[in-house]
DNA sequence: CGATACTCATGCATAATTGCATGACAAAGA
DNA sequence: TCTTTGTCATGCAATTATGCATGAGTATCG
């Protein structure tokens, strides 16, 4: 039995197909294909059922699938390992954040990075998803929330201060009501977020005119003089076009935490970036 | 990273050379070193010292053995699982135990079981060491221990009578003392065997001229009139050259165990085996 | 019902991997 | 010291696996 056509096995699990399974591991579709019946060969079995809807685990298949996913993470933690302990400064770095937090937070400290470490690859993803430190999607997260996988290192960087914000020159809603007010919001698949509750208490009668689940578009919306957003005060005093709305009392702000995975702990090229992140971000 | 590779570096890691691994992959050296160093430089590290007595670990590789080993464990459990659930009634059993047992107490037994399944081909390896269930070197084995081996199941198959075998024709041993009497006995390595204390015991003066590991090779040196020896009597019994002596008091006996890993449990040829073994010799 | 967009399997040319044979080098033994 | 026996690396030929292009089959949709 090939070890790395057990790889193929969980991607063809995975995936459904052998096409997407083929993209996930750079390879084509009928490689997957084959890779797969040598595999069933090996093992004298047959894994997956060839359905109309692509392929699915038979009993058998399904009873081992445990075994190959606890096969990868040990595969995955092999590489981890090593790659935490390169000590060069180059290679890549592979940053994800959200939209708006890598335009305006991040641009500027890692084009200063990038001056400062002109052999080091930076690669930022922005996702709404949150990307695997585990499997190793990215190798620093930034994010809202505390981090809850295992095995992640998180630290609080700062605080961010909301604000509410109009398109510069329009009339600002009367407090109290709200009744006159176009709101701009995150998407609901979002769920609840404090600035949407804070949101709901300061203007009950305004109306939801707009929804993204990115805040850059709100406020590209927002200047476009939509209606209002609650937007992070970096990216909203950033716009030109925007005002800052007073009702008398703040947005709730939010914590902003940045993780990486232990094993990438004496990465030297992450704890350089980290050093220069926290000296230009943290509050 | 290649998977296949991992098992490349275990088989490096315990062997030494490229050449031994190579033998136990069923590849060759250079293939052996060509994967090698794909591996180092897939995860841009050196993982073995090339030294004049082979490839020893570097840090960085014995850091991240634990996780190959793990790996292949899942990966044997991937193939014991599926090879466990096959149902037909042909295919390879691997059979282990001692020589003895092997030559006198199994033969027998598996020509029959032979007869009626030609298409099951056994392999009966008799091997001092044991065989590991768990790594699939056996799918059954049978010991005078009970297995200590998680996930192996055992049951207890027969109790085994032990006798005092002379030449037939020698003059027996004066009971008592003993220092008229020669004798054959285990190995040393094999550490305490209750028919060696027993010996101690019943023939405190005698002197030991001959020592195997193999109860076989006793029971041959016995009958070309060396000394007295201590076999299992299926085994003494069966040689028309020997003689049983009788000191008033019997050797202890021993035990007999047969095992098999709980993935095989369902494997029908081992069912089939076990069934036919059980029938003709569980006591 | 035909068109479209998927799926997987197969033939074939190309690229990658493998094994064999060989050479260089080091350690052990005569 | 020379021989023997082991090690690993490398060039080359043969094998093997891969990707591309294509065909067959099957849902989905207008």
């Amino acid at each position: 039995m090939e070890w790395s056509d057990l790889r193929v096995f969980l991607a063809i699990a995975r995936e459904g197909t052998l096409g997407a399974a083929a993209r996930k591991l750079g390879q084509t579709q009928p490689t997957m294909g084959r890779r797969l019946r040598a595999l069933e060969a090996s093992v004298g079995q047959q894994l997956f059922q060839r359905t109309s809807e692509g392929f699915v685990l038979t009993d058998e298949g399904s009873a081992v699938l445990g075994h190959a996913e606890r096969m990868e993470e040990e595969a995955l933690a092999f590489e981890r390992q090593l790659a935490g302990q390169e000590q060069q400064l180059d290679g890549v770095l592979r940053i994800t954040s959200s939209d708006w937090f890598g335009e305006t937070m991040l641009t500027p400290v890692l084009a200063e990075f990038s001056r400062a470490h002109p052999r080091i690859t930076t690669e930022l993803l922005t996702d709404t998803r949150f990307l695997s430190l585990s499997r190793r999607e990215a190798d620093v997260a930034f994010r809202i929330q505390p981090f809850e996988e295992p095995d992640v290192v998180s630290r609080k960087l700062l605080r961010m201060p909301y604000g509410l914000y109009a398109k510069a020159g329009t009339p600002h809603p009367l407090p109290g009501d709200g009744s006159d007010a176009a709101l701009i919001t995150m998407d609901t698949a979002f769920g609840e977020m404090p600035d949407v509750a804070w949101l709901q208490h300061m203007l009950p009668q305004a109306r939801v005119v707009f929804r993204s689940n990115a805040r850059s578009i709100h406020a590209r919306m927002c200047a476009q003089g939509i209606g209002l957003a609650v937007l992070p005060r970096p990216l909203g005093d950033a716009h030109g076009e925007l005002e800052r709305i007073d009702l008398g009392e703040e947005p709730p702000t939010r914590d902003t935490w940045v993780g990486y995975h232990r094993d990438m702990r004496r990465l030297a090229r992450l704890r350089a970036l980290l050093d220069l992140v926290i000296a230009r971000l943290a509050s």
